[in-house]
DNA sequence: ATCGCTGTTTGATGCAGATCAAACTCGGTG
DNA sequence: CACCGAGTTTGATCTGCATCAAACAGCGAT
């Protein structure tokens, strides 16, 4: 289950990244057409299924990773099990703690999901020579500090309706197809990732659900696929 | 109350910022010498009184700060009033947004402070010439995340009582003079404070804090000054 | 001193969400 | 098909924290 395992980049064939070279990506986005083929010529792309643990919580991390199909949730546990998630990942996202060698919380593939995998050491290197990717990356860091703000509002001061409701807002903001008003999208996360996520019970999760479908907020198709009729609705509830 | 009125940059009396030239703060240490000298000509060092806003939510920046002394919080209020602090800065941090013209949260002294107010356009400029001072905030960036993330932790999943000695565990951390493992503080925050912090009342906070004092984890002198008179006791109740 | 104000503590009661428990759904498997 | 197990929903009850209420402490102003 370890990505980071020695296969990778030793054992493995070093395929070129087709996806970086189309300039997806925070990292190669930012990168010459030189550094491009270098960093092609060390990375490599990986097709990780639901549950795979991608970086481990307190391990040293050898490598980082851009994001290119998928959701990665990031996730603390405390020493007697109870966990919380404290960041949800979508493609194009970097995933990895720049210029700390230890990781203080896992990652983990919510759904399965490609993600395109850098040595550490090199992509250290390229950070130190190309302002433009470290102003990448800074505005990632800021980007996901600006949510984490969001939501420490979030699991300080709403009440559960309102959590429940705010977090099918935030998936259904990063889920890609949208009509005008209303909106569907597939949940990457189980009930019990979602009470994770909003510090609540699974039960308190599902009855909150319930209460939106009875209300008519949403339409539960399956406990994975949501309809959204009217966003604004959904925004109001959010508070 | 407003930090950034216009006086401060074109009527008042642009000081040498001394504190600066010692390479205090997270900005000074990054700069070359002609750089310092230029950005001392356009900043200028304030004291405010506690509570007084310096950058409002919603609103426009045009300057960034450096925290000498004293702390600042960070806040975000929602439409109906409830509030949340998201972060708490101590000397020498950075306070602004860098790249973000729009402010979305607050930021308030919480104690009397020091601060040293830049023009916004000046440091954007130094920040897009001089990758050190970059990496400089792009490290800040990292850490707050990293705080922001563990507080998460705190508000999702932790107890009143491991939410009260998390803070005052965090407060110790970072106030300066602590003697082997006893350690005397003042709290720069009054209950209500702690509150919006923590996510809890002001009665449960006061609550708390008496069934430590019961306990004997701390001491509180007054309702400001504490003592620790174990480090690790309270450590361990953190969990 | 006495007043009045603001912040804190303490007490009594209520309720949102946790916990305990059981039924239901659904996809896979012999 | 029946069976199984994991995930989800629903119900009954409990409890930690919120809410409502009142006393208390500190402190500047008169």
């Amino acid at each position: 289950m370890d990505i980071a395992s020695s296969q990778v980049f030793e054992a493995g064939t070093p395929a070129a990244c087709r996806s970086c070279q189309a300039r997806h990506g925070v990292v190669c986005g930012a990168l010459s057409n030189g550094q491009l083929k270098e960093l092609n010529r060390h990375s490599l792309r990986r097709k990780v299924g639901a549950g795979t643990e991608i970086i481990a919580q307190g391990a040293e991390t050898s490598f980082y990773s851009n994001i290119m199909r998928g959701v990665v949730k990031l996730c603390k546990v405390m020493p007697d099990g109870r966990q919380q998630i404290v960041g949800l990942q979508f493609a194009p996202d970097f995933v990895g703690r720049p210029f700390v060698r230890e990781s203080t919380l896992s990652a983990e593939a919510a759904t399965d999901a490609e993600i395109c995998v850098f040595p550490r050491s090199l992509l250290d290197r390229m950070i130190a020579e190309t302002p433009e990717l470290q102003r990448s990356l800074h505005d990632q860091a800021l980007k996901e500090l600006d949510a984490a703000r969001e939501w420490m509002l979030t699991l300080g001061r709403r009440t559960a309706e309102e959590k429940v409701a705010s977090l099918l807002h935030l998936i259904a903001t990063h889920a890609e197809p949208q009509t005008a008003t209303s909106t569907a999208f597939d949940l990457p996360l189980s009930r019990a990732e979602i009470g994770d996520f909003l510090g609540l019970t699974i039960e308190t999760v599902s009855r909150q659900m319930t209460r939106l479908r009875k209300r008519g907020v949403i339409l539960i198709e399956n406990s994975r696929h949501i309809v959204v009729p009217d966003m604004d609705e959904l925004e109001r509830i959010t508070s």
